[in-house]
DNA sequence: TAATAATGTTAGACTAACCTAACAATTAAA
DNA sequence: TTTAATTGTTAGGTTAGTCTAACATTATTA
């Protein structure tokens, strides 16, 4: 049985290489995205490549096992179950779920889960629009565009955020902002990319580092979240 | 913020005096609850003591503080909020909650379990019979007569169990009983008090342990759970 | 390619929660 | 009322997870 702290690290592990597609992890880097020093990193590294759930040899980089991988997408798919109960049962609001759930992603209990998921009616996506990995860790993977990609003049729906933390989901919020919103892409400076929206009517300037967080499918894309285009044409 | 285990020693503190009657508890009796050693627990108390959430005295007893008393019925009601969710939502057995809710409760959001309380419609007893405290700490008193306290020839119904442990509760769903069924009392050995019932139409013999943890109501007692009568009579 | 910066590792220390073994105080029994 | 049993406390040790400070390696760049 993991601990809760191993489970943090075998997590974070896996959110790095997904989120940044950056296949090999360093201490710094996962230190810093644990808020723990390097040093504290290295010493849980050692321990897990005992339990033979990392792969890495000194100064070398940190894999998952195929054993760590499966143990890191259990504990995401906890986590966007009960983010999905909160949301969707408790009436959470979205930008408040993800902390509890952070808690509540580690406790053991298989049929906990299980009955969750049969509660939920199996959800292939969590409230923030990140997709829940069913019982054999499989995933529907989505195509990741942001808004930082959508053409000026067009518009689309936004589907995700890349940023979970609260302090960017609130202003997420306070754009006027929300999970399956529409966004129309008003005019953008070449400059920095600064860009104007318009969200149900009103209007809000954003940088370029906020539409590089906010994960949309294009309005006249067919293909919706799948679409593998990097940019979206000016119609 | 309380540790889990802080949490853990207040809440067993709390328990021991709910569930023997008895005010004043020992080292090694709240050491034996926890299954942890005397030492162990000894430390423990000095810090709780430090922390003004335990009075104690060396060599002298142990109570709860006021403020370790609120926070010890938090730690009940969030414990009985999650078996009531797990029951009713979830479709857990009966006898499986207890041990999820050990770890359920020690999460730690007060909107999380505000919202739970209210989509579980408030409720004011868990699956096994117990009361759960409101969000003021308050909570329905019963009175505790059990299977032992029945009369030869009356029949009574099932409230609770006083132990909650999964052996015991796994014995009581094999005699064929659960919360609200009717119990019939057939026969009693005068000599060792082992008892006859009958549920659902078919007979168990069960020892006068046994009877001492089940908790019920006569049938023929209006006044329900909050009945002041030691013993029931005879018809 | 040699100096500097960035990254990674080791050593030693701290805290919380546990342990065992030895000792002290209180309670019960002879 | 003294002895024995029970109960409670202290001292010193362990492990997990954290830290800082010093040192080692690898990568960058002048």
């Amino acid at each position: 049985m993991l601990s809760f702290t191993e489970e943090n690290y075998l997590k974070a592990l896996l959110k790095i290489t997904l989120d940044s597609g950056n296949e090999e992890v360093g201490t710094n880097e996962l230190a810093n995205f644990l808020a723990i020093k390097p040093a504290t990193a290295n010493d849980m590294l050692k321990k897990l490549k005992e339990k033979e759930l990392v792969d890495y040899e000194k100064y070398g980089k940190i894999n998952l096992t195929t054993e760590g991988k499966k143990n890191a997408t259990d504990v995401i798919r906890k986590h966007r179950l009960w983010e999905t109960f909160l949301y969707e049962k408790l009436e959470f609001n979205w930008d408040e779920v993800h902390e509890v759930a952070e808690h509540l992603e580690h406790i053991h209990s298989q049929k906990l889960i299980d009955k969750l998921d049969k509660f939920l009616d199996y959800p292939e996506f969590d409230p923030h629009g990140d997709p829940i990995p069913n019982k054999k860790g499989e995933l529907k993977v989505q195509f990741k565009k942001t808004l930082a990609d959508v053409a000026v003049e067009t518009s689309c729906k936004m589907v995700g955020v890349r940023d979970n933390s609260s302090s960017f989901l609130q202003y997420v919020v306070k754009v006027g902002l929300g999970i399956n919103n529409t966004i129309a892409v008003v005019s953008k400076q070449e400059y920095d990319a600064i860009t104007v929206i318009e969200v149900n009517g009103s209007k809000s300037t954003v940088s370029q580092k906020f539409a590089e967080n906010i994960f949309v499918v294009c309005n006249s894309c067919v293909m919706g979240k799948n679409c593998p285009k990097t940019k979206c044409e000016i119609k």
